[in-house]
DNA sequence: GTCTATATGGGGATAGAC
DNA sequence: GTCTATCCCCATATAGAC
């Protein structure tokens, strides 16, 4: 085993256990036991225990967010000059956050619940880092989904972002409870469509009426 | 200091720093030198850190679900025959939980923190127990709210309960951050606002067109 | 009921041989 | 780059005096 896969061996194990148990329920020695690595290995490859989840973390991060302002610079051009729909707004923000759990290469079910849970409550050794990272995503987004919705000035449009965000980010969390015990619809697997329905209602409540104040 | 208070003291530290710092992240040392109390006394009093982690938790949360089926009632009552206004009925749910966040008396910020993480992402310790205590209050609501909504079939429902439900606690688990980023709106404190908003949201989402499959 | 003292084990991190 | 061995601290839990 040469080092690049001791390295990444250690990552994905800790992915898992950071994934099932969180950053303080996971010990180093778990996560070496699992990757068939030496303890000391951690430290020679990432500094710190902090430093590895770090890098568990943005490793995943990264790359989504960078897809969801590919997919919205797309989905600007093919508008055109008019405002994007917004529901195509929400389908470019939703979808690779959630896809994640199809996709074992990308981390699967235990790094979206990661970083889900990351994003809802973040550790605190984490919390400036993150939001350097996310402020140009939610910035861009904010700025285009005012443009679909000019009809809700921007306090409230800045609820009903965090309360749609929520919604996305707790669904994520759970999202194999929630396909558990969801009534059956059919015999078909539908996580397109519980995307679809994420959505649908989060497209009805960012265009709801205006809350009197 | 009497038995009473030292164990109420336990309890009421713990619940502070399980909210900020999880379960696993918080030390039973801790707990006992903020509550001025001695290590020992956890074990005389609960029986081991789990058991201190489920009296702080369902101190508040039995309450707080003995109190929504109460305002559900009254919400009945006044309705009569009629179906109950979905939007009233939405806020006899959200509003016991958020209230929380202005009464020190009920645990305050962190342990309105502290609940919605774990009703998110329960501690797996805990699961069924949670879910013992949660299941009769989430087929009441889901029955009632279904009266209310008839045009809503049952596995679309589901989907729009959990992602309101979502929005609720992860806006709990955020919730003086929040406010403390939102755009001004005005000099006063808007909690009020917040939780009509909330309830706006939901409503319209759980109220949406049918997602075509 | 409350304390001190301690048993027992696990934690993160590192030194130094190979 | 990888290993063994170990440092040192902190964790939960308990025994037993007061």
């Amino acid at each position: 085993m040469d080092a690049q896969s001791t390295r990444k061996g250690i990552a994905d194990a800790a992915e898992v256990l950071f994934g099932e148990n969180g950053f303080a329920g996971t010990s180093l020695r778990q996560i070496t036991e699992k990757a068939g690595a030496n303890l000391a290995a951690v430290n020679y490859h990432f500094r710190s225990k902090e430093d590895l989840y770090r890098h568990v973390l943005f490793r995943r991060l990264r790359p989504i967010n960078a897809e969801r302002l590919t997919l919205l610079a797309q989905a600007e051009q093919l508008a055109g000059d008019n405002p994007v729909p917004f529901k195509a707004v929400l389908d470019t923000f939703v979808r690779p956050w959630l896809r994640h759990a199809n996709a074992p290469a990308s981390g699967g079910i235990p790094s979206q619940r990661l970083l889900s849970r990351e994003l809802i409550d973040p550790q605190p050794f984490l919390r400036e880092e993150l939001a350097r990272e996310t402020e140009p995503v939610s910035t861009r987004y904010t700025h285009v989904i005012s443009q679909s919705l000019p009809g809700v000035p921007a306090p409230e449009l800045y609820w009903r972002l965090q309360f749609s965000l929520g919604a996305l980010l707790s669904a994520a969390v759970r999202w194999q409870d929630l396909h558990g015990s969801a009534p059956r619809s059919g015999p078909a697997y539908d996580g397109e469509v519980a995307i679809r329905r994420l959505i649908d209602f989060c497209a009805a409540g960012l265009d709801a009426p205006r809350t009197a104040s």
